[in-house]
DNA sequence: AGCAGAATGCTTCAAATTGTTACAAAAAAC
DNA sequence: GTTTTTTGTAACAATTTGAAGCATTCTGCT
């Protein structure tokens, strides 16, 4: 499964009990967890509950038993979806996929909603009316896709991010080959918001993996 | 179902076919949409991914067959999630809690009954009366398809419209392809409402999908 | 170092999309 | 029936975007 997600372009990090898992979600940016129910130690709906109380991140749960009532369990105890074994890879691709997207529309509508306004180095970017401002609120106009991009970028803060990803955030579908789309926007948006675009200090470019927001970012 | 899921707080509308299913989601605030793939006339899959064009609605679709293939093509269509008849109604149930859970929202969308004036940038809009007054409560006119498309604009809130749906909300019937109506009464309303028409503050174009309401819009 | 190949940056330009004006048809008001 | 208002069409202007292509930078290698 972890050689099948990684050719579909996911990076994956596989541990074997509890502790393991707890260490990677402390260790990495975890933004998926697939749980399986039948564990040594604890078992899944254990390790649901208990990454529930500390964190977010979405849980997919696989079980061999397709029982009614450990989906329910399941699903009371915070998991984002389940899965009975055995299944075909592809449809835990395609639920990965629906989890994302949900992350992207969904969730994100929350917090943007809630975080209405995000500052980072010397400028301030208003989530809903799509303004940003430096710190003489002087407004810069950003195009749409300029600011699609910067949204995509300053969410996932910190992150890099593939052209495809960027793609596929900004244009909703996926990318062609040798598309590079991409590349100008981000030139244009560097041209926009940094200081000196030879040395951007915002969004880093990171060669061979795609382009990363470097600021802080901080709610306002 | 619908008896079952009211019984446990939601508020349910049913209807038959795709056209009283878009009517419900153009007069409604709908929170989730439960879609079964066998139907009179379009399919559920059509109207999933119809659906997905304009809006984010958390769907959950049901089906009698339990193939792969179908809850593939259905999670890809852009289903939330994906239910086997027959089913547990609680499992249902755990179900869309899951998803309310994942989207824990009051929506940004005004309930159009409950308010008969709504302020937003130096302008006060009254529903009721069909009046837009500026803080020196001076009126300014606006015509029927003006307020109309304001009165959209603003229900939607913070949502980019498509010209689609606009024309749909304006006129009550889909638009023929290439229409440009709504860009023009755009135009007119932004001379109306706007301090510099150039850079609209308070509807924005979103391109390639349409325009939207970005001011904070607050009951009076 | 120096070099080749790959990845990225960026300019130019054309296509697509959107904004706006002028004017005519349609509707409403008188 | 006439006048005024509203709305849509056509046409053109402005903006945004992506493809092509070359310049630049980076990486691994000698």
């Amino acid at each position: 499964m972890k050689k099948f997600l990684m050719q579909h372009g996911y990076r994956m990090t596989t541990v074997s009990d509890g502790t393991e898992m707890r260490k990677a979600l402390r260790d990495w940016n975890i933004d998926l967890l697939i749980l399986d129910i039948m564990l040594p130690g604890e078992d899944g709906f254990a390790l649901c509950r208990d990454v529930r109380r500390t964190s977010k991140v979405p849980i997919i749960m696989l079980t061999a038993v397709g029982e009614d009532t450990d989906r329910i369990l399941g699903l009371e105890l915070g998991a984002d979806d389940y899965l009975t074994k055995p299944f075909n890879p592809r449809e835990l691709l395609a639920r990965i996929r629906a989890i994302f997207r949900r992350a992207e529309t969904g969730t994100s509508e929350i917090v943007e909603s809630s975080l209405e306004k995000v500052r980072f180095g010397t400028w301030v970017l208003n989530l809903g009316s799509r303004e940003l401002r430096d710190t003489d609120d002087v407004v810069v106009h950003l195009s749409t896709g300029e600011f699609s991009l910067l949204r995509a970028l300053v969410k996932h803060n910190k992150r890099p991010l593939s052209r495809d990803q960027l793609v596929d955030i900004v244009r909703g579908q996926s990318s062609i080959p040798f598309d590079r789309s991409i590349d100008i926007q981000i030139s244009r948006l560097r041209r926009k918001i940094e200081k000196d675009a030879k040395n951007p200090k915002l969004i880093k470019t990171v060669r061979g993996i795609g382009y990363q927001f470097c600021a802080d970012v901080a709610p306002v």
